[in-house]
DNA sequence: CGTGGCCTTGAATGTATTCAACGGGGGTGG
DNA sequence: CCACCCCCGTTGAATACATTCAAGGCCACG
């Protein structure tokens, strides 16, 4: 692991409030690798062995029954999956694969939990973390069960524009067959909820998304904080 | 608070770690109340004030957007909602009120929070709440992305059997309206549903289900522990 | 230069929602 | 005690929405 990085991630909230000893025995068993793209890094139902932690890249997280298979969710530097199978030593409810090149610290799962049990900045931390997570999940699900596909998509492009900026036009993050899983639809049905979002101002050219009239297509997609801020 | 009730909290997974003293503040400003059904106890949206503890009755939880409304879960004794709005200080995702005459205990938010920044014992309790809480939803996720309705309908069918001893016959615990709405779909469909499990051997007459034919349900809706075991 | 995967489009199919109507049960008030 | 009414659950028909299947263009990559 190199220096900078250990810096690094010393001052990540979830390691901040650890006590100097048990951030050693937390890592001294850990190791960093780098990833290429596609590789498989968690199996569901696989028991967690390690907590992941990743510092580089991005990761898809995906779920699988009776040969279908959807994109739960993706993750970006720098958080952590997936901590609850850690701290529950449970198997994993999902799969993890690369999207791109990634760097991620593997932390062994009975470290955590020795950490775990033993610090209670680390426990609170975890707490907060977890919470968080808890949240997240609860807003997909909202947006599932409570939109349309052409709502949804709608409010992904408001999403991701505040994220990158606001500035009216971005590219998105991962291709369109993911993309269409994650918003809970097939990749045909994402390619005419886009056409039809061109009625709202929304121009998409390949990955160039630009948003013409940002008050339409508001006026389409609502977006509720309670849905759609990851802060919230 | 009569004395039985609070020796039973006592040994909550939630509170049986903490130490006294602050077992004392925790329930110091708490105070239990007796609800009608059909109360509204929580507005999605408001901050989050009380942690409920539910130790007899039934609560609904449910988020809206845009004029429409959908059931998220419900929850039965003894376990607490909504949890990491108040650990967040933050507002609640999702509304809440009681199905039956509820008994309910309402801990502030701030007694809370202050003995998990304080005890160690607290906040390993939470932590492991919150993960079963996070997995639950992801299972619930998944449910909602990789199933057709019929499928979560033999599979809803098929837990609560289970849930309920095993005996191929139980009762629905709410009514169809609200179960068509957790299980995401309309009633009208929910009916059709349950009209398509005859071929599999389920009869429905009113609340009742009886299961005549589980190998045949069972093929249909291939359970599995990664979505339907709520202890995995 | 070929090839495979992604994206798009069209058509057909399947699934779910909406709208409308009706029967029945529980509760309320006369 | 009964009549009434409201709401739930069901059913049918029409519609909307989404998936599947098939085909073709395009780009990236070997």
């Amino acid at each position: 692991m190199r220096h900078g990085e250990i810096d690094e991630i010393r001052t990540l909230p979830l390691f901040a409030e650890l006590r100097p000893e048990n951030f050693d025995t937390l890592f001294r068993g850990a190791y960093v690798q780098n990833f290429p793209p596609q590789v498989q890094l968690i199996h569901e139902g696989d028991r967690a062995d390690f907590l992941h932690v990743i510092i580089e890249g991005s990761v898809e997280l995906t779920a699988s029954w009776n040969n279908r298979d959807t994109t739960m969710a993706t993750v970006a530097p720098i958080s952590t999956f997936i901590l609850a199978a850690t701290i529950k030593d449970s198997p994993y409810l999902m799969s993890a694969r690369t999207l791109e090149r990634s760097r991620i610290i593997l932390l062994p799962s009975q470290d955590v939990r020795t950490v775990f049990a033993e610090d209670a900045g680390f426990a609170r931390a975890i707490v907060v973390e977890l919470a968080q997570c808890y949240r997240a999940v609860v807003k997909s699900q909202k947006d599932l069960k409570l939109r349309t596909s052409q709502e949804r998509l709608a409010n992904y492009i408001l999403r991701k524009d505040h994220q990158f900026g606001g500035h009216g036009h971005f590219d998105l993050p991962m291709e369109k067959k993911r993309l269409a899983s994650y918003l809970g639809m097939t990749p045909e049905n994402l390619s005419r909820a886009i056409k039809s979002l061109a009625d709202f101002g929304v121009d998409v050219n390949g990955a160039q998304v630009r948003i013409n009239n940002r008050k339409a297509l508001e006026g389409l997609a609502k977006p509720n904080p309670l849905i759609d801020d990851p802060r919230c």
